[in-house]
DNA sequence: AAACCACGCAACCGCGGACGT
DNA sequence: TACGTCCGCGGTTGCGTGGTT
């Protein structure tokens, strides 16, 4: 391992690239490719540390970086994410070809943010400044919103690495789960009477959910006043992970639903759904959604510990009344007919906005 | 013309996770 | 298990530039 001596660390520089710096960094990774940045300095020829030269090359002279302003479409998909991610820019990054982390960083801060907040909207939230919809103080408002974000974030940061492939899945999935099966070690199901009650108030998770959805649906759903999502009815009250086996028991639905981690002859685990289909990653975390937008909110605490390695996380349900998941979306009236709205609002806004 | 200010962007800093020893 | 190193990320800083007074 190399390691710069003290004098070394005292000689590095700092502060702008020169031109004759950017060649020699540049002709070393064509030459070499970079390698251990650490290294790369000394034998680049180069005063600097690794650090420097790495973020030099990933955010300035790498050879598949974009540069110059943003297209307003890029602006609407920086929005976009930014509600669904927050500040994650390495996520939103991944989103944008040829666009850099700090690239979008920095264009956020100093162009969209501020639009936002002319345009009278909350660049945190997204939601508009003056929130009187539902008659809470700004603060109590905030608050809220922050929860909903945290979660969605969640939610979106596995749904993102997987795309659009789960799309074209989610109907056939959810079908698969509703058919009438009964999960083994259901008996080990103890610690779904200890789940919290729902922390959360009712009227701001089914807006997560829409919210949520509004990402699930593609650019042609958003255009469209009907969303080509569906979710079954069956209510499915909690969700639990208990050691190898992923319970989706149904208390009050008839019949008992689940997914079980199965070991393969070679050691290999894999996931069977409840007709004995084998089902992958995407799959689970795609039902796991799926439940989600039909109004279940994970509370994201593990609830309890069985034995030394049963793990138990709690799902809440939200009363049917208050469900307004994917399925609503398209009904006049509705709290996610207004969210949707909001979004095409904002977004329109942000387009014609000087 | 000079001083001041605001803005945009490149670069730095510190932290935390992953990995190897 | 503990420690050290590498790497990537998000937040922050500071410099250059253009506009205003």
């Amino acid at each position: 391992m190399v390691k710069s001596s003290r004098g070394e660390k005292a000689t590095l520089k700092k502060g702008p690239w020169t031109p004759e710096e950017d060649q020699k960094l540049m002709a070393y990774i064509q030459q070499h490719g970079h390698g251990n940045w650490s290294s790369l300095p000394a034998k680049a020829g180069l005063r600097r540390c690794g650090k420097s030269c790495r973020l030099r090359w990933t955010n300035y002279l790498r050879p598949d970086i974009k540069r110059g302003n943003f297209s307003s479409q890029e602006d609407q998909t920086i929005i976009q994410l930014h509600a669904l991610l927050g500040n994650r820019w390495s996520a939103i990054a991944l989103h944008l070809s040829k666009r850099t982390d700090n690239e979008i960083k920095n264009h956020w801060n100093t162009h969209l943010k501020k639009r936002l907040t002319r345009m009278g909207i909350d660049p945190t939230t997204h939601k508009p400044i003056n929130d009187a919809v539902h008659g809470r103080s700004k603060d109590a408002a905030n608050l809220n919103h922050m929860a909903q974000w945290e979660t969605a974030r969640l939610q979106a940061e596995s749904r993102l690495v997987r795309e659009s492939k789960l799309r074209l899945r989610i109907n056939e999935l959810i079908g698969s789960f509703c058919s009438q099966a009964s999960p083994t070690r259901l008996n080990s199901w103890t610690l779904t009477s200890q789940s919290p009650s729902p922390t959360t108030t009712a009227d701001n998770i089914p807006k997560m959910h829409s919210m949520y959805a509004m990402m699930l649906a593609t650019e042609d759903d958003l255009k469209s006043p009907t969303s080509t999502l569906s979710f079954p009815d069956t209510i499915i009250p909690n969700f639990g992970l208990i050691n190898q086996s992923l319970l989706l028991p149904s208390s009050n639905a008839g019949g008992d639903r689940g997914i079980i981690m199965k070991e393969a002859s070679d050691g290999a685990s894999y996931w069977e759904n409840s007709v004995g289909s084998l089902m992958r990653d995407d799959d689970i975390m795609v039902a796991v959604e799926g439940f989600r937008s039909r109004g279940y909110n994970c509370n994201n605490s593990m609830v309890g510990l069985q034995n030394d390695d049963e793990l138990a996380y709690g799902f809440n349900e939200i009363s049917p009344q208050q469900n307004l998941g994917v399925s609503n979306i398209e009904e006049e009236g509705s709290t996610s007919f207004e969210e949707k709205h909001y979004w095409e609002t904002i977004l329109n806004l942000v387009n014609d906005f000087p």
